[in-house]
DNA sequence: TCAAGGAACTAAACTAGACAAGTTTTTTTA
DNA sequence: TAAAAAAACTTGTCTAGTTTAGTTCCTTGA
């Protein structure tokens, strides 16, 4: 483990168990230059990941005083995978695959412009709490990851990739947007008016820089929520 | 001038003038060090940060490769003031002031628990390309700026804070959802029917912490897209 | 009493190296 | 000629310091 991440999750794991409350401080630099028998850059390096994520907030002079993190949870700047969205949030849900096609187009409105790859299509349903809220269209890069198994789709896509496949997904650029339901919202997520849909398309990229995948996700909008952590800088 | 952002600047500059291209190589960090008479560390603070936000990615061993940027536009994650935002996307806009009320309350949904605070109210309307797109509604902490003049809401706010009153505007937390339009969004908007708003619910903060304002920013749907830049690490 | 000054803290920026771990290119060897 | 080895690159992590700048708190002197 790089010492600095483990700094960091250190501290983390204490802000997020609530040992240090919104409002404290942090123990210094030097402080934890001693604990951890490490150079203060190493130290810096885990403050300026905290600092980065809107965990705490340094002042010169003074110390790093923890944020009220409890608002910092789905943010769009994040890559998460519904998985892991719905087990940081608690929230009782099922998957369902509404249909698996091989090999696909990418629609023109996902590719921004890039040139079309073979993709596999999988579209599944997420029902939160017993309401149908996310239609899920992921086309996926079969010269990357070779056809994937239905169970994968059934659990989680991203943990198949990079537990299973070994793949390092790094980036994604997000497109979001509002527009009204279409045919098919109205009939998997069982709405029965032309309701606005929240849509995001993203691209998906690993860490060599190969497309790993197009989505686009489609929610409810009157279930949708995100909150933003952003910072003013020069 | 701190030498990292001096470095980070002239990197950027030539990205954005598309003097490296998308795949091009950024200089290695020999190169920077040897051209800036500076450490590695400072060459590889500016680098972090044009990885941080999404314009390059480095792979170790071979180098830093230029990513498209062109679609790293208006995300969330960024604090920007109206007018820099209009400006940066080379839009035409109006402003126009719809009331401003001292002392108010700030209402208890844009709170989110926190203590109210003595605040000075001011709704604009912003109108682009001659549409009327965004109803804001600045909930403006009086400890901290006085009385804002009339001027300096009809210009740019954040302008006026930073540049006239000196403060640090430092990071937000933001509130997304989407909602049906209310009367005042129909009335002031001009829409004829509920249309969706896209509601941005913001809740901004000074280096020293303290809160500077509460800000509401209600869009037109049909008008509205977001590309955010998320990336995926441990 | 209280205001000014200084000591002791804090983080921010920077330096000048080290070694590790990857990639690419060049050279050597079979 | 082709494969293997070595050299020359790259970024990533880390060390051990210095200087600068800001905050906090205690002491000293009027």
């Amino acid at each position: 483990m790089k010492k600095y991440l483990q700094i960091y999750h250190d501290l983390l794991n204490d802000i997020q168990a609530k040992k240090f409350k919104e409002g404290d401080l942090l123990p210094s630099d030097t402080k934890l230059v001693m604990k951890y028998g490490v150079s203060r850059e190493t130290v810096r390096r885990a403050i300026k990941l905290l600092f980065d994520e809107g965990y705490i907030q340094t002042i010169r002079g003074k110390g790093s005083i923890v944020l009220n993190s409890d608002r910092v949870m789905f943010p769009f700047s994040k890559i998460e995978s519904y998985k892991e969205l719905v087990t940081s949030n608690h929230l009782h849900s099922e998957n369902k695959i509404i249909k698996i096609e091989e090999p696909t187009d990418v629609p023109k409105n996902l590719l921004f412009g890039a040139p079309n790859i073979a993709t596999q299509l999988i579209v599944r349903k997420r029902i939160v709490n017993d309401l149908p809220t996310v239609l899920d269209y992921d086309y996926i890069n079969t010269d990357v990851t070779g056809i994937v198994p239905k169970q994968a789709a059934l659990n989680s896509l991203f943990f198949y990739f990079e537990h299973d496949l070994g793949l390092k997904i790094n980036y994604a650029i997000k497109h979001i947007t509002v527009e009204l339901a279409d045919y098919d919202d109205l009939h998997f997520l069982e709405i029965d008016k032309h309701i606005p849909i929240v849509v995001v398309r993203s691209e998906t990229r690993l860490a060599d820089n190969h497309i790993l995948s197009y989505t686009e996700s489609r929610h409810r909008a009157d279930k949708f929520s995100s909150v933003e952590f952003a910072r003013r800088h020069e």
